[in-house]
DNA sequence: AGTAACACTGTTATAATATAACAATTTTTA
DNA sequence: TAAAAATTGTTATATTATAACAGTGTTACT
């Protein structure tokens, strides 16, 4: 039996945002590089947020649900603009060291690949972080 | 008209390791999974090692020349057990998310793959970082 | 061999990144 | 509507990493 409560429960989840959450959401998904923790701080602290606590807080969420994603190389974060993006926990970017933007790579294919790389040396793939450094488009 | 004495530096330089760069280096090569600074730092003060700047100065030093890399999602480094690494900026890494052991991906041509895949969205490629998570084979 | 350039050292202090703990409140579930 | 769960605000602290500076050793080149 479906239980379209959970289903239900597991949208909303996505869309009903909290406070917080929806401060930091959208100081990122405004910026067009990704941010720093505490540059979030300082750039939601005329909406309320006072403490590091709150910053990481609502990312945390924001990452357990696909909206933001992290930068590990550069410890920072970023929106996730791709719709229904299922990379909680798999994400693949690409990073120009000129100006800074990062591009999320949608393939969704890189999983597949990531996951018969591992079988070929008996490793069982469940998760990849891909971070590719070089030159945008734009700056050349 | 080659300079040999360039080419000797280099090689010295490579295999004639400061005291507490060999340190920090054997300590590393000793563990089984990849360490956090702070731990390396315990871990050598009996080796005369004091504060957290020579931790770091080294691992730079040894980062720098290939012998170590860091697992930017752990905040920790291994020792390269490749011969001639050539991976000063670009590494891919197989992550065991039961023991934490890490083994280094050798294949060269995960560097061509992202080459390709850069281009083709527009990108120049110049290093990357691949961590995949999953479960080696001994934990299976 | 002498010297300038450079890299490394030791030390202290501090910056940057992230989490712990706890009581109060709000939201969700049933 | 009451219990359970999630979020909040707050203070304190842990973890990771760098700055700054004077002194010492090494290397390169005459």
């Amino acid at each position: 039996m479906i239980d379209l409560k959970r289903i239900k429960y597991g949208k909303m989840k996505k869309e009903k945002l909290t406070k917080n959450q929806q401060t930091v959401l959208s100081l990122l998904e405004q910026s067009n590089e990704p941010l720093k923790a505490y540059t979030i701080l300082s750039g939601t602290q005329k909406k309320g947020i006072k403490a590091p606590t709150q910053v990481y807080r609502a990312l945390d969420k924001l990452i357990e649900i696909g909206k933001v994603h992290k930068i590990e190389s550069k410890n920072s974060y970023v929106a996730c603009n791709i719709s229904n993006c299922n990379a909680m926990t798999s994400t693949s970017f690409l990073i120009c060291e000129k100006c800074e933007k990062v591009t999320e790579l949608e393939k969704d294919n890189l999983k597949s690949f990531f996951g018969t790389l591992s079988q070929s040396v008996n490793f069982e793939y469940s998760d990849h972080n891909l971070e590719i450094f070089g030159c945008c488009n734009a700056c050349r």
